[in-house]
DNA sequence: TGGCAGAATTGGTAGGACCACTAGCGAGCC
DNA sequence: GGCTCGCTAGTGGTCCTACCAATTCTGCCA
């Protein structure tokens, strides 16, 4: 057993850090409806006094929740409740992306390959004709190059407007952040070597097409083609690295 | 726009706080591989003198990507590199389940109807006789009854179970966010109302036997109806919450 | 009436003091 | 000689105070 961190069913004064009970309670006092989204709390000083502890532990906890993006401390105006939309309480999400190496990036792909698919699926019966304009634009963007950077943001933004379209925000958070930007990067720099490039406008175009006949199963089949392709790579390159 | 809050590239002296920096800094080292899983960190005091900067800031840089779980702090051993696995990273997941609420709960449970028909699919082919035998303790267990409590635990665990043997734990972490302990109870609550106890336990009936029997689709159309029937649930509750 | 300067408010940072827990060392006992 | 127990130094946890920096409010003045 890895985790031996299982509390017991709080018996009032568990063996946890003031600092975790301060959060704890905020949290409850959203779920229970105190808090609102876009409610003002009271003053770390005030609200510290409040639940009995003292600043520099209130502002711990603050600030743990504030990375969460569950509040938003804005300097000299006070500390906020967020809208608690999955767009802000999922942004963390990104960090594992940003850390993950070796077999977890095979992984998160595999999460990608289960999900997208589903939501471009999903877009294809409700995409509306200004999202397509969008993404031709998109695609024209890309296949025109410029720096790594700039094709890599039209890449994301081509998926990310798939995947709004599938109008489900807790998804598209999640997609997001298993597309993070340096996660993305990382992977492009090694396509470029291979010229892999056709390929990928290739597989983007006949994602379009689908979307564009509104054919769902066509789109489904389309994205994990182009899923697929990325963990091909991923794959060959944990096998160099091993060499 | 509601988020203004894309900062510039990090023109060196980005207007961010001392806190935000010293996180980035720490993440960078671990992407960078100056810091290893597992490896301990310099003392709070010394760590914070090294980057040029308080000790009470330090502290709330730690305690942030502590709740991410990126760092662990031992009271009085110091302060360590988590695995950086999946369980660790995406703990946080189950904040948003903790406190969502009205159509977030439905794109929740929409995102599980992806996610757990893919993970049962792929668990039926590797599945192996001792997971098995586990489902099917969990099972009985469940059908034995006991407080609300204790069906919630066996229930969680038997789906717990078919998800590890998909062998991700990006997908596992996930799911188990998905489906933290509060969110379902507060389903269930629900479902003793209504009867539908005998319901859950054929469906979940239906999915060991696809499991047995080592057929990944039918454990997919299996897992598929069985999520549904808590979309569906949810949704009728929606309508009721907005008479 | 409108705008601007200053005061009050409030989050951000710093540093020090002390408490609580851990780990490692050494004395003492078996 | 080996083991246990207790002590001690080291380290995170908490609290406090002071001051800085951004925002917001207030009220005077043009």
């Amino acid at each position: 057993m890895k985790r031996p961190l299982r509390e017991e069913p709080e018996s009032s004064g568990a063996r946890t850090t003031v600092t975790e009970r301060a959060m704890q309670r905020i949290k409850d006092m959203i779920s229970d409806g105190l808090l609102v989204p876009g409610q003002r709390l009271p003053t770390e000083r005030e609200f510290a006094a409040d639940l009995g502890l003292s600043r520099s532990s209130m502002r711990e906890a603050i600030r743990a929740l504030t990375v969460l993006g569950v509040l938003e401390a804005r300097h000299g105006a006070g500390v906020y409740v967020t809208s608690l939309e999955p767009r802000d309480l999922l942004d963390t999400f990104g960090v594992v992306a940003e850390i993950s190496r070796g077999d977890t990036l095979l992984h998160l792909v595999q999460v990608r390959k289960i999900l997208e698919p589903a939501a471009t699926a999903t877009a294809a019966a409700r995409i509306d004709d200004e999202i397509l304009a969008l993404l031709r634009a998109e695609m024209t963007a890309m296949e025109q190059g410029g720096s790594a950077e700039e094709i890599v943001g039209h890449d994301l933004e081509f998926h990310r407007l798939i995947v709004e379209a599938a109008a489900n925000p807790v998804l598209s958070a999640i997609l997001d952040g298993l597309s993070s930007r340096t996660f993305r990067a990382r992977v492009w720099r090694g396509y470029r070597v291979e010229g892999v490039f056709e390929r990928t406008f290739q597989e983007h175009d006949r994602i379009y097409r689908a979307l564009a006949e509104r054919d769902p199963e066509s789109a489904r089949t389309a994205a994990a083609i182009h899923v697929t392709a990325v963990e091909d790579w991923l794959r060959t390159q944990a096998e160099m690295d091993e060499v």
